[in-house]
DNA sequence: CTGAAAGCGCTTACAG
DNA sequence: CTGAAAGCGCTTACAG
């Protein structure tokens, strides 16, 4: 048998707790709470000495404690729901963009992100239902990265709980917090450019299963109506959100098609996958084919040629979400929000 | 004064607790968890009622006490230091790439993702640290993705604590756990390749003062010298991982450099970047110029053209930083991994 | 300004 | 197979 002292150094450490500095110092554990905590109930003095000592053992409070104790998990989760989007694998950017923004946000207010690819009322493997986030302490809040598809899941998770708030298209939306562009004015916005720039045979490419992207269609569908333009059913492409299997799609749909002169895609990504079929079947952008995008995601203006896209105002976007959703759990009046789509124009429409 | 009832429709609803399962059920707590954690230890038809009830009452196990007992979060930090990466704002789609793989890997171990843009050391606005993700229960582990440029903090951070993986480049490499590529195998495996199409004056684009790209920047020193041809300091470009700021860097390049025939990046992103500032001045990929990428992100081969790359595996990596980690905590024998770079040959290179 | 006490909601060794 | 008891590490109303 090894002495004691050598198996204790193989244990794990144990951290240093609130009442091993209390002993120490000869005060009480409510003492070396507040004192940490900030508050002025306890003389600076006293404060000093407990700050001190916390330092000199590398003290950190035991969150799991605080949180219990407070009711509080100071974490929002965000939830992109993967699954729902076609099987996209997660691989649009515009992704990082809504990650980094929401990241941001919620680090300034003092939340911890926690990232999931699982709706909260998804089942695991056996089919249990995982600890709801809310009702766990897991999180105080939850952010839903789109409506799906399917949204009579959401609309009963959020009848259930205050504190959720999703980003989607309003015009789609339920009884629930929203925060979102207008799609069907951006789709409307980025047809009308197209015609305003004397292109005549659009095509749409985006799957319009996908609520935000039903409406976007819709946008499309409205410009060339007003235009007295028809709206050719064959010139509405399901292109996926996943640029390698968009690929194939678009090429298929240019080798087949009568020639167009404009693309209104429904993504930038999309947008990008475009380009890249048209120049590969040997046709210039915009020379020959103006193109669209949605998003603006970041590269969208360094793409080649850089894309002519409509803001989601993305960083904005993820502010909103947070401040809706801090709004809902202090209980204040949070409100829906509605940001409003704006052209960018760059060199690939023309 | 209202009525307490409406009141308490006011307030927040209390979740459901095991003591409250227990009492209607005349059993104790105990057995409540028992049963809830599927121990064999209770009987079938104790467990079945149990089950029921807890359904009934939208019973899910509070984690902050649940955690606080078993001392274990089953939450793991993956932190991406965007601060460290010369200020890219995480826009390099490698992170959206390297995030879904460790969700993916995370979720499939049973462990949440908590996604922080600040290494553990970092200080807030008032200089103060915050609380240890390791030491304040909040995480069971960290993933670090990235050396960062000063390193001094990140041994300091791993030294203190067994639970840390780091992703970067193992010459690099500290004392601490490590998954990544050999990047400078890869900066050769690279320029060597395009040395066997007959391009003979090669660019090299990235920052070397990141230590990754620095590995990969030896290896296209180390091919050119095994050629026996000349290394030509201005050749090598400091171009940022940021796209947009790179084709200024890059686009400056072109316009003053004397003509060359091909490039090697340091990242997809900035090979692309690349692709648009050569096809702005004229010059065609692979035609005039080949060009290879590194880190085969998602859109590498959707791009136009398709390009050339060296992969880094990213799900593989993703993986392989979740089972060095969760090896770490369970205190068996974790053992870093290098991953073998491979040349994906597509269009870009001619 | 400080302390004693209660309690947040679990888990688990111990006893039966 | 089940229960009583202790305790994880905090916070905070209450009393002084």
């Amino acid at each position: 048998m090894r002495p004691p002292e050598r198996q204790e150094a193989e244990e794990e450490r144990q951290p240093a707790t609130m009442s091993q500095i209390a002993r120490r110092l000869k005060v009480s554990e409510s003492t070396v709470s507040r004192a940490l905590a900030g508050s002025p109930l306890v003389k600076a003095e006293t404060r000093e000495k407990v700050e001190a000592l916390a330092r000199e053992l590398g003290f950190s409070v035991n969150l799991n404690a605080q949180r219990l104790k407070r009711r509080r998990s100071q974490t929002i989760e965000v939830v992109i729901p993967v699954e729902e989007y076609g099987r996209q694998h997660m691989s649009d950017p515009f992704f990082l963009d809504m990650i980094g923004a929401l990241a941001d946000a919620l680090t300034d207010a003092g939340y911890d992100m926690l990232l999931s690819k699982r709706t909260p009322w998804a089942v695991d493997a056996e089919g249990r239902p995982r600890p709801n986030p809310l009702l766990s302490g897991r999180a105080d809040g939850v952010i839903i990265i789109g409506q799906g598809r399917d949204q009579s899941q959401l609309r009963a998770f959020a009848a259930q709980h205050r504190q959720v708030v999703v980003w989607g298209d309003p015009e789609v939306a339920g009884d629930y917090l929203l925060v979102g562009v207008d799609n069907r004015a951006g789709g409307r916005t980025a047809t009308e450019h197209l015609l305003s720039r004397s292109r005549r045979r659009l095509a749409f490419l985006g799957d319009p299963k996908e609520p935000e992207i039903s409406q976007r269609c819709e946008g499309y569908k409205d410009a060339l109506r007003a235009a007295g333009m028809p709206v050719e059913a064959d010139l509405i492409v399901p292109a996926r959100f996943d640029a390698v299997y968009a690929l194939e799609t678009i090429t298929a749909f240019l080798g087949k098609a009568d020639p167009i002169d404009g693309i209104v895609a429904a993504t930038d990504v999309i947008a990008m996958t475009a380009i890249t079929a048209l120049q590969q079947a040997g046709l210039s952008v915009p020379g020959d084919v103006a193109v669209t995008g949605y998003d603006d995601i970041h590269s969208a203006r360094s793409a080649s040629p850089p894309l002519t896209t409509i803001t989601q105002r993305i960083a904005e976007g993820g502010q909103a979400l947070v401040a809706t959703l801090l709004g809902a759990i202090e209980g204040g009046p949070a409100r829906s929000r509605v940001i409003e789509p704006e052209l960018i124009v760059r060199v690939s429409s023309g």
